[in-house]
DNA sequence: TTGCAAAGTATCGCACTACGACCTAATCCC
DNA sequence: GGGATTAGGTCGTAGTGCGATACTTTGCAA
């Protein structure tokens, strides 16, 4: 076990260094299948949060949770969405201040082309990335 | 095992989201931890990947590599962070168009305890996202 | 050795995006 | 009903990453 108080040798370095690596990697793929497809990186995680969510809606408040983004940021990008023909916004009919977001048919397309795509490179890195995780966790007992 | 050409479900969509929502509060959790600092994510993951090198040195070139950015968008990365008093930056001996960098004692300090900070998150958190990202990768079989 | 292409960084201008500060409208609740 | 709260939205700004371009050093071949 590793305590937390002993200095990190150069390995320790290496490996964190080699982690957030395997970690950026994946995700300029993700950016780059995204951009292919001509979507923003951001973009089609708000449609993926819009998708995945109870009944494939989300108002602007969750899905600014779930991209760790403030509302007012959130606000911007679901306008951007929605310009580009990707979502609907529409109020609640329960709460009228709520707007919530919905995929159209083009948007649901295209993230399940991308989704297929991550999938597949998940099943190629994931085991790794996994095993790095795993590891780190592990040394910090 | 899962067809590439089914359609996606409900709950592989949700799965997908859960994991990039864990990933980004992950991501998140760092870069408050830099920010909490006094330093921006880049800067600390710059200073992670000098560190984690050979020798404790990374050239521009290599850093920009492994920070998935533009060797121009790096060659200012290690400006500001020269400037912040972070690195130093000197040509190298053998090849003169190099630059090489290096941590100064205080970002050696400021990166000791940031790594000890993210070793033990990633002791909470890790085993929960290399779960997903193993569950994740088998899926796609 | 000279000449010229390639490699490693740096400079400049620009676009995008995330945020803080502020605002509006709807809802809550006493 | 009326103030506090909540959900979103507007506007201006700062930071950062990139393309285009330039400069210096190196490698290489004639």
């Amino acid at each position: 076990m590793s305590d937390s108080r002993k200095k990190l040798s150069d390995g320790d370095y290496a490996r964190l260094a080699d982690f957030r690596f395997a970690l950026r990697r994946f995700l300029e793929f993700s950016a780059d299948a995204a951009k292919g497809e001509g979507l923003t990186p951001r973009q089609h995680q708000a449609m993926l949060v819009i998708r995945g969510s109870e009944g494939g809606r989300a108002s602007v408040g969750r899905l600014a949770e779930r991209l760790c983004l403030k509302p007012n940021t959130t606000a911007e990008l679901a306008q951007r969405l929605e310009a580009g023909g990707w979502i609907t916004r529409e109020p609640g009919q329960a709460d009228r201040r709520v707007v919530v977001l919905a995929l159209t048919p083009a948007a649901e397309a295209k993230l399940e082309h991308l989704s297929h795509v991550h999938r597949r490179e998940l099943g190629q890195i994931g085991p790794e990335i996994a095993a790095l995780f795993q590891s780190l966790a592990e040394e910090e007992k």
